[in-house]
RNA sequence: GGCCCCAUGGUCAAGCGGUCAAGACACCGCCCUUUCACGGCGGUAACCCGGGUUCGAUUCCCGGUGGGGUCACCA
């Protein structure tokens, strides 16, 4: 067989020479230990908190030793296709804190290693793949669908491994008049690997492939013997294919992918060898995965988990920094000792290494993310809190944006209430949550929301607002304020002292905490809140009284 | 089914041959307190099983079990 003349046949176009790859994408001139790692994400519109979680590990790892962090569209499957899904996984990226050195942006490619989509790479597969017909590495495959799947059919019966392999890679050998005689009827075919694999040997004498894992160390599996498509019938490469060449001519060092690509890494390991490139670093990241309606884990899909999308975390508001500290405590476990020693330091500034990832999935925890949100937000300057509540309700709640952009002024104070004393208040968790938080301030919102405690009464109620209205003096400070509700709290029989009110319950009808809820629902409709009399310094003296004497139970 | 990965409290996890087996979240008390939040103190709760190796295994090896992943002209 003249590999030659069939690789001359099959791709009658010589376009490029070594010489000219080489010097088209050179190797990085780099810092040294700088890494060069990149996001592949194939455009179906959609994304969710794991990509973002890959994401996050490829970002650290180049950012972090001064290398390149490029952005590469998977786009072979033109049946996947979504319309405006490359924008869409750039805008959500972006939102989330990952930015890309090079590669695919809204407004075309950047950087001199493109093209960055994989659709406009056909030329380059098509020269790897002619050098491999070429060296007797590769050849057609004519094999239609349903011969495929009657030789599956086949290995079921038997017992077989499935796939196409030693005896079942039925065109392996065909000769230059089988092939000749196959392209002059049309037939469509595809470009398979000719695998140098044998598992039919033996146990001891099948040859396994060893790779230093970034994340698991020392991985052996058995070496690939699978003739895998490399060129599908159309032209396109498959993702194996894809992968190895632009891989290595965009001089990516670190490949950070999931871990159900672990499966297929003796077909990468193949490829990479028949091509003659050096192997990437592998770090195969543990999937996040989600309790399903068994109680088993389970990683997430895109279909059966909308609500771990992006969008829907942006719909809620949560804010980006949260997100990415959340999934930095999961990614790293010396996060959170580090973030306790460093509470004011970006989490940029964190030595994230790939050897403290867990090679265990990790649950995915709202609690855990709730709690970080807080600690994460009370860093945040009131202002910047004030920007991005509002940007959100411009997005997501437009009834909201309404109330929001009227009262900009007063909406600093309002977020930063409680939160500059030595202890400050974590009340806010997301957008969302922040608005239904504050939004009593806002007529439109306000309502009285609760009841009375069960120690005042209606004529009580009554008495207290009228006596507390009476002597209202805006210009109280917080110490008169309270000695005011004191003096109503006893006049009426109210302990003065929650304390004397436990101790002889009989003596006192309810203590200044009851008679203080009952001013709270009058200004701000519900049982809890934060300091009211910092609360009424904002609502202003007008709306303070307006609301005591308006109150009605 | 083959192959691969994983295995410490409810969750995330330290640990890397000898520890009373950290810590965080959640949960439950108590304290602080005009409510809530914050904060402080305390508490419940874990090494999947069986063999080895060893003076000694949560830790190393083997075998199970369990969970996950993967076996496409999808990535």
């Amino acid at each position: 067989m003249d590999y030659q003349l069939l690789a001359n046949r099959l791709f009658p176009q010589q376009s490029y020479s070594k010489e000219d790859l080489d010097a088209r994408f050179p190797l990085r001139n780099l810092p040294n230990g700088a890494k060069v790692t990149r996001l592949g994400p194939s455009p179906t519109g959609f994304i969710h908190l794991g990509n973002l979680y890959g994401a996050f590990v490829d970002e650290r790892l180049a950012h972090q030793s001064d290398g390149i962090f490029y952005l590469r569209i998977e786009d072979t499957d033109e049946k996947r296709l979504v319309e405006g899904a490359v924008d869409m996984i750039i805008d959500s990226l972006s939102f989330f804190g990952i930015s890309f050195d090079e590669g695919a942006t809204k407004t075309g490619d950047q950087g001199n290693y493109g093209p960055y989509s994989q659709s406009l790479r056909k030329d380059l597969y098509h020269f790897y793949v002619k050098q491999l017909v070429t060296q007797g590495l590769a050849y057609p495959c004519f094999l239609t669908e349903d011969e495929i799947s009657q030789i599956r059919q086949d290995q079921e019966t038997t017992k077989a491994n499935p796939g196409i392999y030693g005896k079942y890679a039925l065109h392996r050998e065909l000769t230059m008049d089988q092939i000749e005689n196959n392209l002059m009827k049309g037939l469509s075919y595809t470009i398979r690997l000719k695998s140098g694999g044998n598992h039919d040997l033996p146990q001891d004498l099948i040859r396994y492939i060893k790779v230093e894992d970034g994340i698991r160390g020392n991985l052996s599996m058995p070496e690939n013997n699978q003739d895998v498509v490399i060129l599908k019938a159309n032209g396109m490469p498959t993702y194996h294919f894809a992968h190895v060449v632009d891989d290595y001519l965009m001089r990516t060092t670190h490949v950070v992918r999931g871990e159900e690509w672990l499966s297929s890494l003796p077909i990468h390991v193949e490829l990479f060898e028949k091509l003659g490139f050096d192997l990437p670093v592998y770090c195969h990241t543990a999937q996040l995965m989600k309790l399903d309606e068994n109680g088993n884990k389970r990683k997430l899909s895109k279909r059966k988990d909308p609500e771990l999308s992006l969008g829907y975390y942006q719909e809620q508001g949560y804010h980006p920094l949260a997100i990415r500290e959340y999934l930095l405590t999961l990614l790293n476990s010396n996060f959170e000792e580090w973030r306790i020693l460093n509470p004011q330091a970006s989490c940029d500034d964190f030595p994230f290494t790939t050897e403290k990832m867990s090679a265990s999935g990790a649950l995915f925890d709202i609690n855990k993310l709730n709690d970080v949100s807080k600690d994460c937000l009370v860093r945040i300057p009131a202002n910047e809190l004030v920007d991005f509540l509002i940007e959100w309700a411009a997005l997501y709640n437009q009834n909201a944006w309404n109330v929001l952009n009227d009262h900009r002024q007063i909406l600093e104070a309002i977020l930063d209430l409680g939160r500059n004393d030595a202890k400050p208040r974590k009340d806010f968790i997301s957008a969302s949550q922040i608005f239904d938080f504050i939004r009593y301030f806002f007529d439109r919102y306000f309502s009285i929301e609760e009841p009375l405690p069960t120690e005042v009464s209606r004529e009580d109620a009554a008495e207290i607002l009228n006596r507390y209205a009476i002597t209202y003096n805006h210009a109280d400070d917080q110490s008169a304020w309270f000695e005011k509700i004191r003096t109503i709290t006893s006049d009426l029989g109210y302990a003065v002292r929650p304390k004397d009110f436990k101790n002889s319950p009989d003596q006192y009808k309810g203590h200044v905490g009851h008679v203080s809820t009952v001013i709270r629902l009058a200004l701000v409709g519900r049982s809890q809140s934060p300091d009211l009399w910092e609360i009424q310094q904002i609502l202003g003296e007008a709306k303070s009284i307006e609301r005591i004497k308006k109150a009605a139970f």
